[in-house]
RNA sequence: GCGCCUGUAGCUCAGCUGGAUAGAGCAACUGCCUUCUAAGCAGUGGGUCAGGAGUUCGAAUCUCUUCAGGCGCGCCA
């Protein structure tokens, strides 16, 4: 229908202004109406054609007013504002969506907007060095659903995680769990920057099986500095020297016990990756044929890197960089940005059509350096959006939670989820956009009462299946036919109808601006207008021709409901 | 100092590609259960959209500026 109009009102704007068409075009929208008060269909084009026009819109919205009229397809069109035309649909049109909502299911609100095109997100990529936290849930929830919203606009989407498995990190990893196998005569003796925690033990001790730690702890700390950092590394160095194939088996061990931990995690999640990709199969810099020494050369070769000061640098100009970034340092190993360089690069190389990457807010300074690097790799940075996901502040028993990295003292993923399960915390994840700090009150997501969103949701949701199941009990369906809604009379549902014909472009505008939040509060509205039906309104005691519209009306909403919980991936709940 | 983000009701937040009276939940107060789940509904009060200036027919929304808060500015990852 919404078609129909835009056909007319194209018609209309090339009868009076052939050449500024496409601009209005371009500018205008027509779209459900806020309310019913406003009809069922609105557009704005008369204001955006006065504006580019320079005439006034409320003569315009008169003309083309009597343009629809005519047409004789409308119940109504009325001219209001400042120049809005408000369309009012004849029954058996505002109606038919119940009939489309059934009929196609979880169809409902996906589109083919994407295209097929090829879009890529990267997301989690936390340090294989530990477990997931509650920060690291937030990126998991955003990316997860961005990829789901994505898919069900028509994208073919990749997600992909990257586990950084070669640099310095997991080498710390390594030693602070050989540690715990070293016996001590020394009271206590652990590096400062070390891993501490549960899991480093917990790994320790199953790698016991695996290695025989032949050397005692003088020879590890014997002249050890007194800085923190030069401590670990000097550990670690020692540890290599000491017995090269017992790190080689130790270090192999504890990351795929973390990758591990951290994928069961994830699946508990309900976040599932398609790849996942580890940053050493891109080879060493010092193996000129690796991948991250092809990536560098070809920068070399472009003229956007040059040797100083011993270092190799990137030129970062092409993307307004603060400076130029180190590539190489100058004891000839390369830098954390040089693997990133080259995954982007292959990343780029796979044919995706978009890049997105969901990364921390702090992470923030890093965009335009990456952006430099895609560009003078000879591809576009504009393939590349970086989503920024801020922290979450977690609160319980209204105190805020105290995280600490360092001391292995922190708040879970997985705790989060033995507390309030996998889609209250999904859910509260995605209520807020994401680039914004959130405050996560785990007290309030336990909650049996309106003020928990999630459980309000459900509710509603809960409501029409027992509603649904009362009216099969008492054999309504025998004489009436659930198949049409198109004879309809019965109006009291008219203001859910207009909500659900909202759905698809709450889904559309999701997809658009990548923020699930929309949904969030969509569903939220919806369910609210639901409850304030049911109140008002008992329906077993309404004659068997309503109910019949009332039932295929309320299913229609129960799939709706259903359909923005699916795509959060949250599952509705039958029965409080 | 520079860069990015934020400032909307007592609290937590929507609204921001300029458009119809600035919305919701919580909290406060008042009503609604012999009928489908009261884990709910209805109503009342509550706002100089941080301050100032500008752009325009029209600004919470765009521009500039001031103030306040967060984050980032390594040959760390």
């Amino acid at each position: 229908m919404i078609d129909l109009i835009n056909k007319e009102i194209i018609t209309f704007l090339s009868s009076i202004d052939i050449e500024n068409t496409q601009a209005i075009k371009d500018k205008y929208t027509t779209s459900i109406s806020e309310d019913l008060n406003k009809g069922h269909i609105t557009t704005n084009v008369c204001m955006v054609a006065g504006s580019i026009l320079k005439s006034n819109p409320k003569e315009l919205a008169e003309k083309l007013k009597k343009k629809l009229i005519q047409l004789q397809c409308f119940e109504d069109v009325v001219s209001a504002g400042p120049g809005f035309i408000n369309i009012f649909l004849k029954r058996k049109d505002f109606v038919s969506v119940i009939n489309h909502i059934n009929e196609i299911k979880d169809g409902y609100g996906k589109s083919n907007t994407g295209k097929g095109s090829k879009i890529q997100i990267e997301f989690v990529s936390a340090n294989p060095t530990g477990p997931l936290h509650v920060g690291h849930g937030r990126g998991a929830a955003y990316g997860d659903v961005i990829g789901r919203i994505l898919e069900a606009t028509g994208h073919q989407v990749k997600k992909e995680y990257y586990i950084n498995d070669a640099g310095r990190q997991i080498d710390i990893l390594t030693a602070s769990v050989i540690l715990k196998l070293v016996r001590s005569d020394i009271n206590n003796y652990f590096p400062k920057n070390a891993y501490k925690g549960k899991y480093i033990e917990e790994i320790a001790n199953k790698l016991k099986k695996e290695i025989r730690v032949r050397y005692n702890l003088e020879q590890i700390i014997e002249n050890i500095p007194q800085d923190s950092e030069e401590e670990i590394d000097k550990v670690i160095k020692n540890l290599k020297n000491l017995d090269q194939s017992s790190w080689n088996i130790a270090k192999t061990f504890s990351l795929k016990e973390i990758v591990s931990s951290i994928k069961d995690d994830l699946k508990n999640f309900k976040v599932y990756f398609d790849n996942w990709f580890n940053e050493s199969s891109m080879g060493d810099i010092a193996d000129s044929s690796s991948e991250i020494s092809k990536s560098i050369n070809k920068l070399k070769d472009a003229g956007h890197a040059y040797e100083k000061d011993g270092a190799i640098w990137l030129n970062t100009d092409l993307s307004g960089d603060d400076k130029h970034r180190v590539l190489i340092r100058e004891d000839g190993r390369a830098t954390y940005f040089a693997s990133d360089v080259a995954y982007h690069k292959n990343k780029i190389d796979r044919g995706f059509n978009k890049l997105i990457n969901i990364w921390g807010a702090d992470h923030h300074g890093y965009i335009k350096r990456i952006e430099a690097s895609i560009d003078a790799l000879g591809s576009s940075k504009d393939k590349l959006v970086v989503k920024l996901v801020q922290f979450a502040n977690l609160f319980k028993n209204g105190k805020k939670v105290k995280m600490s990295t360092r001391s292995g003292e922190f708040f879970t993923l997985k705790n989060l989820m033995d507390d309030i399960g996998p889609d209250a915390a999904r859910f509260y994840y995605l209520s807020k956009q994401a680039d914004q700090h959130l405050d996560f009150d785990i007290d309030l997501a336990k909650k049996d009462s309106k003020d928990n969103v999630f459980y309000y949701i459900q509710y509603a949701y809960a409501r029409i299946v027992s509603l649904e199941k009362k009216v099969l009990e008492n054999n309504f369906n025998d004489d009436i036919n659930l198949n049409s809604i198109e004879s309809n009379t019965y109006d009291k549902c008219d203001f859910l109808i207009h909500e659900i014909s909202k759905y698809p472009d709450i889904i559309y505008k999701a997809s658009n601006s990548l923020q699930p939040h929309i949904i969030i509060y969509y569903l939220r509205d919806l369910a609210q207008l639901l409850h304030s039906y049911y109140n008002d309104n008992h329906v077993l005691s309404e004659s068997k021709e309503n109910i019949q519209s009332i039932i295929l009306c309320l299913s229609s909403v129960k799939q709706v409901l259903s359909n923005g919980l699916n795509i959060l991936g949250i599952s509705p709940i039958n029965k409080m």
